[in-house]
DNA sequence: CGTTTTTTTGAGTACCCTCAACAACGGTGG
DNA sequence: CCACCGTTGTTGAGGGTACTCAAAAAAACG
């Protein structure tokens, strides 16, 4: 069960360091933090960094690969609630009841660094600008979470899967890959599921975008050809 | 633009504290408490308690009456993210941005208690147990918001319903009041809007259950009668 | 008490789902 | 290297749920 954790590279030299914590920790914090994320984990593709009702001890920042989170209903039914990549957090929804609420799959072979909650939240008291931080995480994860909301609630196919693409392409940007290219790790079934809607119809989708010059799409490669045009649609 | 502040009374005494506030603080703790929520904001029916881009100052809870909040589209459309009853907070939102990134509107004339962020953060810093509750706090918004998402992307419009109704009663049933029995201050097109579907829809479910024999609406006035249906939809 | 807003109900339609068949891809072993 | 097989993705036809438009009834408000 319990999976080889590794000496992580540290945080004070690591290139994701400005997507993962704000910018301007001072060299001392960054050492604290060096001695509080000391280790790695490898998740393989199709296997659980958590699941839901495991007990909450630590978060995790997607180091290398990428995941997805997801709730599951008594009866069965799944809802995709996010994909991660590198640099973005996860396990922010286990600090509520001291159990992880969702369960996160990697999507391929996979890196997380371990960030022992307990001692975190220790170094917050101690720092204002990591708790000023870790707030700002669990906000930024409750606006993404509306806007979702906003997308399932208000939006038709076309729509979602487009602000999809986008969202996607922005992050990649962020994190200096090229947003009109990427290759979709996830499969049509799990873009329905986090759209709330079926797998056809996510292919349908793409096959209407490819037909209107918006995208070219083969296969998991993806190539964002108009972005403006996605944007109106 | 800035309503009347008033002197809140004191969050030591206050009958809400058990929803509003982790059970286990010392009576130190309690009295610092009262010494950063001083003020409560009276709010009437249709009004802002604030709105997107509004500068973040503060964190509420709700001390009478009730809100909706919603995020808003360019385009205009609107999705409405969450009600709120007495004891439930309002805000948290704005952390990530320092922003407020959705509006909350009174649904009748209601009261809030304001805790400036600034200063609770402070309080948090000195006291273990005000830290690890408003991260539960916000992990908890976070874990409200993924079932949101379930519910918009897995449910039919009947058992989106059904999902808010029950809902609902548990959280009044949690205030001590009827769980059976309550009054829907939020319009039809209100809850259309929060559960993903028009207001004619809501109105045929609400038909259908009644015609089913689940619960009994009379306007705005619900009486459930067979939550366990209601749960089998 | 009249006016406005909200709610209910009906009829017709559009979008997305279901079911189904086929194509493409990717890994495995001969 | 290629044949094989399981998985994943694409496309078509038909159907159902929820939407749009519309009108009447009920409730809320001043």
């Amino acid at each position: 069960m319990a999976a080889p954790r590794r000496a992580a590279s540290r945080c004070s030299t690591c290139s994701l360091r400005a997507v993962c914590m704000p910018s301007d920790l001072t060299s001392a914090e960054l050492q604290q933090l060096d001695t509080v994320v000391l280790t790695t984990r490898h998740v393989r593709r199709g296997e659980a960094l958590f699941r839901a009702h495991d007990a909450f001890q630590s978060l995790y920042a997607v180091r290398t690969g990428s995941f997805k989170t997801l709730v599951m209903h008594r009866d069965g039914r799944e809802q995709v609630t996010g994909f991660q990549i590198p640099g973005e957090p996860l396990g922010l929804d286990g600090v509520c009841t001291g159990m992880h609420n969702c369960e996160a799959i990697a999507l391929e072979d996979s890196t997380v660094c371990i960030i022992p909650f307990g001692q975190f939240e220790s170094l917050c008291r101690e720092s204002r600008r990591m708790q000023r931080h870790l707030y700002q995480l669990m906000s930024g994860e409750i606006v993404r979470e509306s806007s979702l909301m906003m997308l399932l609630g208000t939006m038709s196919a076309e729509q979602r899967l487009a602000s999809f693409l986008l969202d996607l392409a922005a992050r990649f940007r962020t994190r200096g890959y090229s947003g009109a290219q990427f290759n979709l790790k996830m499969s049509r079934e799990e873009i329905g599921c986090f759209l709330g809607m079926k797998l056809e119809t996510v292919s349908r989708m793409f096959s209407r975008f490819h037909r209107d010059g918006l995208v070219q799409p083969s296969g998991k490669q993806i190539r964002i050809v108009d972005a403006e045009g996605l944007a109106r649609v």
